[in-house]
DNA sequence: ACAAAAGTGTTCGATCTACACCCATGT
DNA sequence: ACATGGGTGTAGATCGAACACTTTTGT
């Protein structure tokens, strides 16, 4: 949506390029040294902050859908993203405090009745994990403001947004230990002490640091390497990378270990 | 839907009432006496078998619509439903062989192009557990045949239907000792044998029968009671209950011990 | 007494948890 | 040598699988 002719032609045509009545929004998590954050939009004529999320294409397949709004948000492609539920109940959009007048300044349409957007909308509910200091976050003619949360300190957020940051929260700490989360996450060699701090971050728990690589290790999620790391007046850790084979093997069943 | 007329109304104004492109298929799995099954129905002019499904009311939230749907086929009433997956590929609802003529003649209305049905949908996929013994299958003006397969022999099915029973599966195996599944598949008061079969059958695995109630008792799943059941000629089996205040708050929580 | 099914231990090993301990490094 | 963070080891508890054993019941 580069464009305010792109804004006009979506608002009044976009039903024949995307298919009406669905959606779908994703809880994008981003890490980056021991913080964890959200990323959270707002929309023209809106107060709050929602997720970012967007209608699907009748040419796309989901998965490509998603992977799109991830890409138009943050700059990052082919990121690991997992569906955890759809959400579609009546009253799940209402708009508490939409500014009619100040939409029309910003897209130059008026909002009618019979508006496609209008009608009612599921929206299916995707989550993905990136580091965010590697984004590039980008805006829209239809996206005001798209920022990195605390999610300690999330603001108020529109719609059931709030429910599905929830949802996405829970979905993936269960699925930390059984899903290439975090791939992207650290760089190619990292020491025990980084994924240490990212899953502990993740989860938003404490971890036993002695009991922790035994697991990941005894999971094959993990090679110990033969390099170490200088970090200083300290004694040097060695580096470890995720097993790859292992890992796409997850991707394929879905599951490691199950 | 009824008669003829109601049909008519639903295939040329049906999404004044329903919400299009969206939908919901139920993977609705049947056991009694060890026996697995699943409910699978055919609509006019297709020949192959599908998961029944339908589309949801614009004043209904989406597990009320899902309810409607199971009572709709089974006349059950209130069974626990979970949501596994959302289906939305292009491609997911191709009709290799719909017959327009035979469709012409059970409807009385031709399915032209422009029709809402024929617009790309999205499936919204749900699972549920019964009693098949003491279900009332029904079918309808626009659901012509409706039985039960069992589940190690279910004929090919139309569209994606394939993919959704296997994940619907998997998703209750994983489910299975974490939310009250099984709670109306057994007798009010039961012996340690019958859950025990129940639990093998569903799981398609043999479950050493010692260990098997130390499990459950110990997630707190199970009362003892302090009665028996004569069965003949062999020692009387104690009887057990579901503890229906921990199957409750499974329910709220979402998992019994995470 | 017996067969058949119910129900209870008991052993062994794997896994988790908590904590104490040793190692490496630069100042 | 010591402070600091990295890394290992171990004792005890808990969990799980496998399998043998005892109990109950009607014939």
């Amino acid at each position: 949506m580069k464009t305010q002719e792109d804004v006009e032609e979506f608002i009044l045509h976009g039903h024949r390029e995307y298919v009406p009545h669905v959606s779908l929004d994703c809880a994008i998590f981003g890490y980056h040294e021991q913080q964890l954050k959200l990323l959270l939009i707002t929309y023209p004529a809106l107060d709050g902050w929602c997720l970012p999320g967007g209608y699907i294409k009748r040419t796309e397949k989901l998965i490509e859908a998603a992977n799109r709004n991830v890409k138009e948000r943050t700059g990052v492609d082919n990121l690991f993203l997992e569906q955890f539920k759809t959400f579609g109940d009546p009253d799940r959009a209402k708009l508490s405090n939409f500014d009619e007048d100040a939409w029309f300044k910003m897209t130059g349409v008026r909002l009618t009745d019979d508006n496609w957007l209008i009608d009612q909308t599921f929206s299916i509910g995707f989550y993905a994990i990136t580091d965010f200091s590697k984004t590039n976050l980008q805006t829209d003619y239809l996206i005001m403001k798209c920022a990195w949360f605390d999610i300690d300190n999330l603001p108020k957020l529109e719609f059931d947004h709030e429910e599905m940051v929830r949802e996405a929260l829970h979905t993936m700490r269960v699925q930390l230990y059984h899903y290439p989360i975090g791939y992207n996450l650290l760089p190619e060699k990292f020491t025990l002490s980084e994924i240490h701090a990212l899953y502990e971050t993740l989860l938003g728990k404490k971890l036993d640091i002695s009991n922790f690589p035994k697991k990941l290790i005894a999971l094959g999620l993990l090679k110990k390497l033969d390099e170490k790391r200088s970090i200083g007046a300290h004694r040097s850790p060695y580096l470890y990378t995720f097993d790859k084979e292992r890992y796409d093997e997850a991707l394929k069943e879905g599951v490691v270990l199950s």
